[in-house]
DNA sequence: GACTCTGGTTTAAGCGCTTAATTCTCCGCT
DNA sequence: AGCGGAGAATTAAGCGCTTAAACCAGAGTC
């Protein structure tokens, strides 16, 4: 049985030969064609196509030292934040001749790591980051080779590098002044007891709104975790509670636990939202677009984020080395209003 | 002013001459501990870490010709069944040692190309690939570079190359079942005209199960798109039906798409799902679980695929070429009840 | 004491590309 | 005829790693 004749990429050398030029030209065809003559411009272009030729980046990386390649490391690609993110960063990156490879973290820090260390081993031209806790040792290594990093939504302390950021107090803020707006005056904050930074933000931000108001109360609830069960049990929570009121508004840290304690408020038949019960939640997944009932919410744009987070690492990468300043972009959340808070608004 | 030293990947000399010894000892620290005594490893391992040595994987991979990461198209990742498949493809490979990392084509037939001749360019191992169209120029490219390619979710006339399917003829023919089972006797299939792959399977399966039933129509309605807004546009042309008597039971051959009938039909006065109206969904994206009314649906299992799909890639990997055979998984759909045709069982 | 092992280490030849430096041609000028 | 150039193509030196082959003690053997 005759062997198989083992297919692989064909090299630029098999290029040249074909074309029956050197190396080099086939070369400066790719790079320079300003540099060779049309005529062996051309035949070298047949050769090219007709042999399937596919430049060997990793070669290619290694005589140059660069690559337009980028990585990004996303915290959870089931949220749809850090699906906005990617797209902006896409966005972003398409523009200006980068392209981006994306890694997702899927909620564990060791595979975050992993990313990070693999766009290291790769050496790709820079790296956007979502952290999910302190990396501090990862980005680190980044930035110790040399490599930009831009962070997404995290402000880490003691690490300079550019960041782009969502005002999160401003998220709290936003939404616990809609719910006052709309006439709320016991007002609920609702979030896990975990200590994730976004969350303290949004909380200082609730705080501050009801701090400007006159005659309103805020309590904190703990929730189970930050998704759509958690929520639900906060609300059966609530069903249960007998002697102190129940809220009027309600700040959920995130839409899933918005949604769940709307679905559950509703199903334990304590109250409907947003006729007894205003309900803000934050973040602006696509959960809330098509909730239990459509949750106004804020949202944090992730795609203006990845955008601006591309954009500054092409910055970053075009100043000359040694004279970059790290910058901080900060992007203002907005209010999306819709159904869950609506009720109010016409009550009052 | 000092020259700001340049910063980069201290190379594997680097860690030879920081340990003394020769760079060769060193790769055999790495590649091969055994080879190397203990006392020498232990100096070299120290050095490593000191300097924060990270391999050069391009270096590697021009050397030895081969890398363990593999690359993963995806058709969209809005659509949280690219995501699963994402998930699964990354169990799958974790377990055996490849590293994978993503491309979103974002629905973008340019994109999706892009990113399989970065990958080819990159010398990857091998290529997950969720067509979102026939692809065949560039899925032949890979394949005559002798790199590994499995399609997922995508039946390619012509290619030969392993695949992970879902019957898609089957989602169809348990969506309709269930409806007839729970009692409706004229169906409606509601798809977007363009003929997509898996619509057409679908729309089949339908066909076979009302073929089989007694007395239940099929009626097939145009939507325009797959998306939640197609659905509100076809629900408010039902509403404004005449003559003909409406549906009692829709197979949508997306969630967006039943979940757009669902609100469509609600807020258009005309019918409440499930009490007038049941709907069926296909492919149980995140969007399903939290809709305006929890869809029933039948999931395609994108976890399961992707999984499979790393699975074959590494048999594919791991058989000498020319003795491989193709092989095509098939993944069986599930129905999976919820609220949006509870009120049929119940009622019939 | 010459001889073979053998475990440990080094040497050196690439892998496929880029690019500075070089060579080669062919022209136009004097 | 001879010379300087411009333009086009080639040569060759790496980039950082892997790995087969060569080398080099020091320990057994007879």
């Amino acid at each position: 049985m005759p062997a198989t004749p083992k297919k692989t990429n064909p090299s630029m050398l098999d290029v040249a030969h074909h074309a029956g030029v050197s190396i080099a030209t086939v070369s400066n065809v790719i790079n320079r064609p300003e540099k060779v003559a049309e005529a062996t411009a051309e035949r070298v272009r047949a050769a090219i196509a007709e042999l399937g030729f596919v430049r060997n980046d990793a070669a290619r990386l290694l005589a140059t030292g660069t690559t337009s390649s980028i990585g990004m490391v996303l915290a959870d690609l089931d949220n749809s934040l850090y699906v906005d993110m990617a797209h902006g960063a896409q966005q972003g990156a398409d523009g200006v001749g980068l392209r981006l490879v994306l890694g997702n973290a899927a909620c564990d820090m060791r595979r975050q790591d992993d990313y990070l260390h693999l766009f290291d081993e790769a050496r790709v031209a820079g790296v956007l980051l979502s952290p999910m806790e302190d990396s501090l040792d990862g980005i680190e290594r980044m930035r110790s080779h040399g490599r930009p990093i831009v962070l997404l939504n995290y402000e880490q302390a003691g690490v300079e590098c550019c960041t782009v950021l969502v005002d999160n107090e401003q998220v709290g803020y936003v939404a616990a002044r809609h719910l006052i707006e709309t006439g709320c005056t016991r007002l609920a904050f609702v979030a896990a007891r975990d200590e994730y930074q976004p969350v303290r933000a949004r909380r200082a931000g609730v705080r501050r709104a009801v701090a400007e108001a006159q005659g309103v109360s805020l309590e904190t609830i703990d929730a189970d975790g930050l998704r759509f069960e958690g929520g639900q049990a906060v609300a059966h929570a609530l069903a249960g509670r007998t002697g102190r009121p129940l809220p009027d508004g309600v700040v959920a840290v995130t839409d899933d636990l918005g949604n769940g304690i709307a679905d559950g408020l509703h199903t334990a038949l304590v109250a409907e939202v947003p006729g007894d019960i205003a309900v803000v939640g934050c973040e602006d997944n696509r959960s809330a677009r098509s909730g239990p009932v459509a949750l106004t919410t804020v949202e944090l744009r992730g795609a203006k984020m990845g955008e601006a987070a591309a954009a500054l690492l092409l910055e970053e990468l075009n100043t000359p080395a040694g004279e970059h300043r790290h910058r901080t972009v900060t992007v203002r959340p907005a209010l999306v209003e819709r159904a869950s808070t609506a009720q109010a608004r016409l009550g009052v």
